[in-house]
DNA sequence: ATGAAAGCGCTAACAG
DNA sequence: CTGTTAGCGCTTTCAT
């Protein structure tokens, strides 16, 4: 900080009568280093509360015992879990964690066209739910970036995803066995459509799904819930304002979901008996919400993606792609359809 | 990143025909540099795409251009929300945001006194609901060391709090005011006795506003909910197993409220006919859930510990010190007492 | 096993 | 207005 005018390896040199190259080696465990000398360093620097500066090491060394991760909002519940379990491992293995948000689109784009900075800030960067366009992506490749991505595939990183069409048909299968047959959903991300391919997966398979039980998938019974739960909650209004009212709705976000409960409960319908709902996530809360939801293990994913980019950064191996499991979760804002 | 060696201010300072003190003088805007040169620099700078490292640049001016958020708890709610909020004035302002974490009690007394070590990788440090030790801080102080306490007040620095006991205070009122006499509370942080005050000061209120009613304040009624849902769950449990029940709760955390609110319907109870629930925060899910609690600005409370931190980076100021305003949200989760 | 010395890439006087 | 020259604190050959 600013005036803190801190020890230095000299000092420690100094005080403990060796040359600071000496200081240095003793410090990080290197061998040739006499253990009596070591022991007599590792005294003195504790006695001075020696800390070694981390940028002038970084400059020296070319490591910086940091990494980024970078997320669209790090205040939303599914990115402040990946972060949080990114952190839990990188903090245990003794790397500092430098977050990086970009709310729009634009900002995304920004910041991955410009990753080659940050890149220089850290020995490897996350990149949750942020575009990776082929021709970043080889670029980085060729520099020699470590990354991993969370959310999204490349050919040449490794990668945390889940299989979003298969969690997404198992929602909507489980309407679909519980005698639904107007089923609607609540979507997002109208305003990412290029990467954020999240939602127009859940969509797709959503549709599909659909389509396999020969159901009309009709276009009254979508609407957009932006990913948060007052989102959710317009997007009920609107679904409950169709000229024929689906009797459950497959929200592909808990916070959406509960949104929607919220409204509907506004409206005067009981869930599960008017009308079921899904949800997905498996959200902190949705237990509270007797929420069934789709869940995936996001804390694991972040946990996972870190102890990735840790082992791309020992040694260069080929990128692996985990993809994580999902599983239904059945609680009580689903029951099967009474005739209506 | 490691592998790629990157352009280096020299390179642009031989492309542009000018020496390396010029181009630095050129790019961070410094007067004294021919507007024309300075195009050229700048047109070269882009066209070789280069970055100041970070690193060399800290080293040799002292500044980094980063900020240490240390909380104790990364994933938790309130806690992503405070950083969310710094993160995203600090990004606006051109600052990058290292995120600490320290879980256990030890964790954050180990973070603590060892501080100085992260207070020389940043400008600056925020500090929130972690302890602040009066000889640390002392210390710090001696150092020049800039950081801002949320949650928690100093002599030496600007914080960011609010007035507990006044919001746990409206909280339990609001209950009394209608007409409950026999109130549980739902605490947490006993392992964290301490520094963290935060469960103490709202415990304290709940016991005086009920001696202000000359109502008993019965250990059977406190149980200890963790901060989590699942923790709000178990410790409602508790509370219903009491030889008296309460007919109201005051949970000070939402999540905990609706772990409670969760429990009571399990056991048959409906809120808030049978039971009332009121809760602390006002979580981004509590309207959801119908909810009423006391709200605290939690995001811009972050902003607020960012932007005073920016502030004390600027020049030296006495510290300010901010309380955030808290106010009742009455939703659907508390009601009058009927006859039991 | 240890020391001396040459940078890492940049900023900050100090000259001109 | 611009160039030269020291460092910032540490790591890392290369000697010894």
């Amino acid at each position: 900080m600013s005036g803190a005018r801190s020890v230095t390896i000299e000092d420690v040199a100094a005080r403990a009568g060796v040359s600071l190259a000496t200081v240095s080696r003793a410090l990080r465990g290197l061998p040739n280093v006499a253990p009596s000398t070591r022991a007599r360093v590792l005294e003195v620097a504790e006695e001075l509360k020696y800390r070694p500066d981390p940028h002038a090491s970084r400059l020296a060394a070319g490591r910086t015992r940091t990494v980024g991760i970078a997320v669209p909002l790090p205040g939303e519940w599914y990115f402040s879990q990946v972060v949080a379990g990114a952190h839990a491992v990188l903090s245990s293995a003794g790397y500092d964690l430098l977050v990086y948000g970009a709310e729009s689109v634009d900002d995304r784009r920004r910041f991955v066209a410009d990753a080659t900075s940050v890149q220089q800030r850290v020995d490897g960067l996350i990149l949750v739910d942020m575009p990776a366009p082929a021709a970043e992506v080889e670029a980085w490749a060729e520099q020699g970036a470590r990354l991993v991505t969370v959310g999204q595939r490349t050919e040449h990183f490794p990668s945390v995803t889940i299989d979003n069409p298969k969690a997404a048909s198992v929602a909507v299968h489980h309407l679909l066995d519980l005698g639904h047959q107007r089923i609607g959903l609540i979507s997002g991300g109208e305003d990412a459509p290029l990467y954020f391919t999240v939602p127009n997966e859940r969509h797709a398979a959503y549709e599909a799904a659909l389509r396999g039980r020969k159901i009309e998938a009709r276009d009254e019974w979508c609407a957009d819930g932006n990913f948060s739960m007052e989102g959710g909650r317009e997007a009920m209004s609107a679904l409950l304002a169709a000229t024929e009212i689906p009797t459950a709705v497959f929200a592909i976000s808990d916070e959406m979901a509960m949104g929607a409960i919220s409204s509907a409960r506004d409206h005067g319908l009981l869930v599960p008996d008017h009308l079921s709902v899904i949800g997905f996530d498996d959200h902190d809360l949705a237990a509270a919400f007797a929420l069934t939801t789709v869940r995936q293990p996001v804390v694991e994913m972040g946990e996972r993606a870190a102890r990735m980019l840790l082992d791309s950064l020992e040694d260069d191996r080929p990128p692996q792609h985990y993809v994580a499991p999902t599983s239904l979760v059945v609680r009580s804002t689903t029951a099967r359809r009474i005739r209506d």
